[in-house]
DNA sequence: GGGGGTAGTGTTAGCGCTAACAATTGCGTC
DNA sequence: GACGCAATTGTTAGCGCTAACACTACCCCC
C-alpha cells in the first residue's frame, strides 16, 4: 500500500502521505517556517519518526545553493598547531551546524593551496578555512577570486582575506623581557624558516624588544622548526662565548637544543636560559620543563568560523578584518636568572 | 544572447549551447563515456574550458545517490596517533578522488559515536572510517545499521566491522625481547588506559613475551597517556627494587617517566633501560633518546580507504575482515644492557 | 540490397527538495 | 452580509545533473 515498500530510505513524500498533508507542509515543518499549525506540526513531526526520515542534503544543497559544509585547507595537520587549529575550528563549525570538509597539505605552494581550494569549491562548499602560515601560501590567497568567502589562518597580509593569528611578536617580546628581567644581557634566537609568517613574527618581536631595551642583537640562527634543527643550532650556540639565554621559535626546536646542551654537558638553566613557543603537551615534561609561550589554537579555530560565517550568512563581501589573539607566555624551570659573567 | 549573461556559473547547458551539442553530451564527455566522437569530445572540452565550467556536484550527487565523500570519526585529532592516521586516510582518499568530511570527538563514548556516524550519514557520505581505539566506541560500532560501509581503525573486534589496526602485541613483543636479550631479568610495564584497545594489545604483548620466555610478570602500572601520568609511574617505579627495564605504553608517558627519573638522580639506560611505543617526532631527542615501536600510520590510512573503498565501489556488503600493519622497534639510547645486580 | 548491428547523438523523465504562487479557510469590519 | 485580510495548506515549477531510451547514420554481411 506504501509507497515505500522497497528498501529505499523514505523521502518527504512517503511523510507527507503517512501525516495526510503535501511534502511542502513537511519541508515546512523542517524548516521552521512559522505559518504551520501546531497540530499538524505534530503529526509531521510523528511521521517523521515514524518512518525514521532524514532529509536528502544533495536535493536541498542542490536547490538553495548551499550545502552547510565549510572546507579547510591546512599545512601538514601531523604537528601540533595546524592539528589543534584545525581540531578548534571542526569544534566550532559543527557546533554551528556546518560540516567541515578538509584538504591536508604535505608542502604549502602556491599552486597547491590554488588547486586545494578549487577542489573543495566543486565540492560546493559555502566557505574556506586557509591555514597558510608560509608567505607562498598566502600570497596565493591574494591571487584567488573565489567565489566563496575565504577567511586566512596564520596568514594575515593586509589587503588580502580576513585573517586570524596569534600575536606571535607579542609572546616573542614576553620572552625576551623575562629573560632580561632575570639579567639576562642580551637573548639568542633561534628562528624558524624564513618563508613562514609565524616565524617572522617571533624573529621581529624578538628582534624589537632586545632594540628597545637597548641590548644588542645577536645573529639569529634558522631552523626549520625539527628537532634535529634545534640540535644542530644547540652545538652551534654551545660555542658562543658569553652566551646565557636562547629564545628557539618553537619547542621541538628546543627541545633538540636541550639535547644537544645535555650531551655538551651544558646545564639549563644554570649556565643558559632556554625558552620556546607554542607550549606543546610535552614542553612541561622536557629536561628542564620549558619556558615557552601558549597559543590558544581552540580560539583562533573559533574566530576563524565567526568571521567566515558571519560572511557566509550574510553573503557580502565584507572587506579585510583581522583578529588576533593573545599569547601567554608560561615560565618554567628552563629559565633562570643569568650566570655570572662567564669567559670561555 | 547567451544564456549565461548574469553573474551566475555557468550550467551544463551553455556548454552545450556554446558547443553546439545536447547537455547529454556534455555530461557524456565528462564522465568519459566511451561513445563520443572525438571531434566532438575536443569542442566540448574547449567549450568548458572556454567557459569555466565546473560541474555541480550536488545535483550530480542527487541523481547518483553518491557524493563521493568519505567521513571520518575520530579521537581527539590533536594527539600525534590520531592526527596521523587522519592525515594518512586524508591523502589516501584524495589520491582516491573523494573529499573527506570530520567529526572530532573529544570523548569516545559510544552515544556520540552513534551521534557523529549519524552526523556524517545525513551529509550522504558514501562510506565512513571510524577511529575507535576505545572498547566503548568499538562495541558502538557493533550496534550501528549505517546504510554505508564503515571501517574501524583500531577498533577491531571480531564480527564487527572490517579493521585495521597496527600490531600492537607483536610491537610490544619486539621491545620486551630486546630488552630481555640486552640480559634484563624482566620487564616492567606502564600501561595505557584499560579501556583503549591499544593499551590492551600492548599489555597483552608485553605479558604473554615475558611469559613466553619464563620471566616473572610484574604488575603493571597504568597510565592515561599523559606524561604527567608518566611521570607519576616514574616515581612509584624509581622505589621497586630491583627493577631495570620499563616498557612503557606510549612515548609521551615515557617522556614524563624520564623526566621523573632525572628528578630522581636515576641514570638512563645506566640503572634502568626504557622504551617507549608510537616514535613520535620527537622521540628521537629525549633525555636520552628513546628506544620505542614506529607505527606506520600512512599505512594504516591507506588500508582503510582500500577496503572501504572497495566495499563503496562493490555496493555490497562484504562482511568482516581484518588488515595488521607491522609495527617496528627503533633503538636508541634508552635501552642498554641489564646494570649489574642491585640490591635497594 | 535489405537485415542487423553499432557508433554517435538527442530527447525525455526524473533524483528530492524548496520557492513562488494559488487556493482555502476563518475572522473581524462596516 | 459582503469585503478584506491573515493564517494555513496545496500546487506547480524548477535546481543541474544522469539514466534510459529513441533516433539517425553508416557499415558489414550474405
Amino acid at each position: 500500500m506504501s509507497s515505500n515498500d522497497g528498501r529505499r530510505p523514505p523521502v518527504m513524500a512517503d511523510v507527507a502521505q503517512l501525516a495526510g498533508v503535501s511534502h511542502q507542509t513537511v519541508s515546512r515543518v523542517l524548516n521552521d517556517h512559522p505559518n504551520v499549525r501546531g497540530e499538524t506540526r505534530d503529526r509531521v513531526l510523528a511521521a517523521i519518526d515514524n518512518l525514521g526520515y532524514r532529509r536528502n542534503l544533495a536535493a536541498r544543497a542542490l536547490v538553495t545553493r548551499h550545502s552547510r559544509t565549510l572546507g579547510v585547507v591546512s599545512f601538514d595537520t601531523t604537528l601540533y598547531g595546524p592539528a589543534s587549529t584545525l581540531y578548534g575550528i571542526e569544534q566550532a563549525a559543527r557546533a554551528a551546524g556546518y560540516f567541515v570538509s578538509i584538504v591536508s597539505l604535505k608542502t604549502l605552494t602556491a599552486e597547491l593551496v590554488v588547486e586545494a581550494v578549487e577542489f573543495l569549491s566543486d565540492q560546493g562548499v559555502d566557505g574556506i578555512v586557509v591555514v597558510a602560515p608560509q608567505r607562498s601560501a598566502a600570497s596565493a590567497l591574494a591571487g584567488l577570486r573565489s567565489h566563496v568567502p575565504v577567511v586566512a589562518v596564520e596568514g594575515g597580509q593586509a589587503g588580502e582575506a580576513p585573517a586570524v593569528s596569534v600575536d606571535q611578536a607579542d609572546g616573542a617580546r614576553q620572552v625576551v623581557e623575562h629573560l632580561l628581567g632575570l639579567g639576562h644581557e642580551t637573548v639568542w634566537h633561534v628562528a624558524g624558516p624564513t618563508d613562514w609568517l609565524e616565524a617572522e613574527g617571533r624573529l621581529d618581536g624578538w628582534r624589537k624588544a632586545l632594540t628597545a631595551a637597548g641590548r644588542p642583537v645577536p645573529e639569529p640562527l634558522v631552523g626549520d622548526w625539527s628537532p634535529r634543527s634545534g640540535y644542530d643550532a644547540g652545538r652551534r650556540l654551545a660555542e658562543v662565548p658569553g652566551l646565557t639565554a636562547v629564545f628557539v621559535a618553537n619547542d621541538q626546536m628546543a627541545l633538540g637544543l636541550l639535547r644537544a646542551f645535555t650531551v655538551l654537558g651544558i646545564r639549563v638553566p644554570e649556565q643558559i636560559s632556554v625558552a620556546g613557543f607554542d607550549d606543546i603537551p610535552e614542553a612541561e615534561f622536557f629536561n628542564p620543563p620549558l619556558t615557552t609561550v601558549r597559543q590558544d589554537f581552540g580560539e583562533v579555530g573559533r574566530r576563524s568560523i565567526e568571521i567566515l560565517l558571519r560572511r557566509v550568512e550574510s553573503g557580502a563581501d565584507l572587506g579585510y578584518e583581522q583578529s588576533v589573539v593573545p599569547a601567554r607566555l608560561v615560565i618554567r624551570d628552563s629559565s633562570g636568572p643569568a650566570a655570572r659573567a662567564k669567559q670561555s
